[in-house]
Parts: structure tokens; sequence; C-alpha cells
DNA sequence: TTACTAATTAACTAATGTGTTAAATTGTGA
DNA sequence: TCACAATTTAACACATTAGTTAATTAGTAA
């Protein structure tokens, strides 16, 4: 499957939309995204799947806990591409930030 | 169902996305796009009917025919929108353009 | 009215998606 | 090793989706 028809797949799911959003304010771990939702971890572990395979969130095992983190240039990516591709007049147009230095 | 769950919902179709790009030259009436693809009259209405109802195209019916539009500002808005909750890192900006007079 | 064209709606089938509970995996620590 | 915690995988049920063909609706024109 074409990677932009995994995104827009994997977009169309309201839990796992909801999921992107809950990343925004940084990276959490499977058992804390399930806390935030009233459905069982399998649910929310298969969500994470289909978000993972589709590069909209990466992940990274620390221990017993698999933290989850969000891959906001395939988000920007795929959506923006799609934006000038189906309304070019409406121009979309992206910034970069500076990546944060970590530690 | 709310709006914006619609729209991803609609887009989640690799035809109805690729309806959009079709639309993107002007509007097409419903035959028109049916020969654009390999599947039924009755596949293209009914992914028309699921784009109008997403307000992502509208109809107009002349005669015999019902011309279908793109609705361009429900896509750029729901999708800007998303960005800007899931990834304001990355800011999107959208340029209105000005309408150009029709007639 | 009748015939014709364009398009949608109806009825059905096959495939996909999303949830559940139970079982298996992976890692930590006594 | 054994017990425990975090997470995923397996197996299943149920709902939704997307396609098909056949029937219906809506408009044009003889």
């Amino acid at each position: 499957m074409k990677a932009a028809a995994r995104i827009f797949q994997a977009l169309a799911d309201p839990t796992r939309r909801q999921i992107l959003q809950e990343l925004e304010g940084g990276e959490l771990s499977a058992g804390e995204i399930v806390s935030r939702f009233s459905i069982s971890a399998p649910a929310i572990s298969r969500h994470l799947s289909i978000l993972e395979t589709a590069a909209l969130v990466s992940q990274r095992r620390e221990g017993n806990r698999i933290y989850y983190d969000l891959e906001p240039e395939t988000l920007a990516g795929t959506l923006g591409d799609f934006l000038s591709a189906v309304c070019p007049t409406q121009i979309v147009q992206r910034r970069q930030i500076k990546k944060r230095r970590t530690s």
C-alpha cells in the first residue's frame, strides 16, 4: 500500500486522531495512552501499531515500557502534499521550526 | 457525526481522494467522473454522495446532468485545523486567494 | 404518452475494521 | 527460577464499507 493511503486510512479513525493529539504534549507510554481512553489495552495497542506502520508515530522501548512519540513531519508532509494537489489555490505553506536541542 | 470525522472518513478512500484531484481542474458531471474510473456508475455515485455529505464537493443540476464542484475551503480548513492541533510547531499558514470573478 | 439519457437508490455479497477476552511475549527484580 | 507488570498477539464477534447488478427517479424531446 502507498504511504499516503496508509496515512489517510490511519487518520480515518477518531481514536487514532485523538491519540495523535494526546502525543502533541510529548511522548507517552502505551499504558499512559490506554489510561486516557475508555477502551481496552489491546484495542489501543492495535491503533498504535497502525499509526506506527503509517510512520505517524515512532516507538522506543525503555525497560518494561514502550514509549510512543509523534512524527510530525509525516503528518504535515502528507497533508500538505495532498492540499497542494487538490487545492493549489489555497496555498499551504509549512514553516519548518528549528529542532530543540535535547539534553 | 462531527464534521471533521465525516471529512477524514471521506478522505480514507483512495477513489474519493482521486475524485477530489480530478475536480481540481474544475467542475465535472457525474458521468464525466465515471468515465475517468474503472468502477461502475453506482459506485461513483455513492462516493460522490459521501463527498457531498462531508461538504468536500457541491452539487448543481443542469438539465439531465449533475455537476460536482470542489469545496476547497472545507478541505483546507479541516486539514489545517488538525495540523494546528497535532503539530503546532510545524505551522501551517493558509493564504486565501481572491475569488476569480465568474462571467 | 413514449422513448431515451443521466444519475441515484435498492438489494445483496465480500472484504475490512474495531472491539472484546484470553493467551503469549518481554523485561524487572526478589 | 518465580512472580509480576507492561504490552502485544491470537481468536473471535459484529458493524461498516465498497463493490456488483437491477430497479427507480428525473429530465428532454419526439
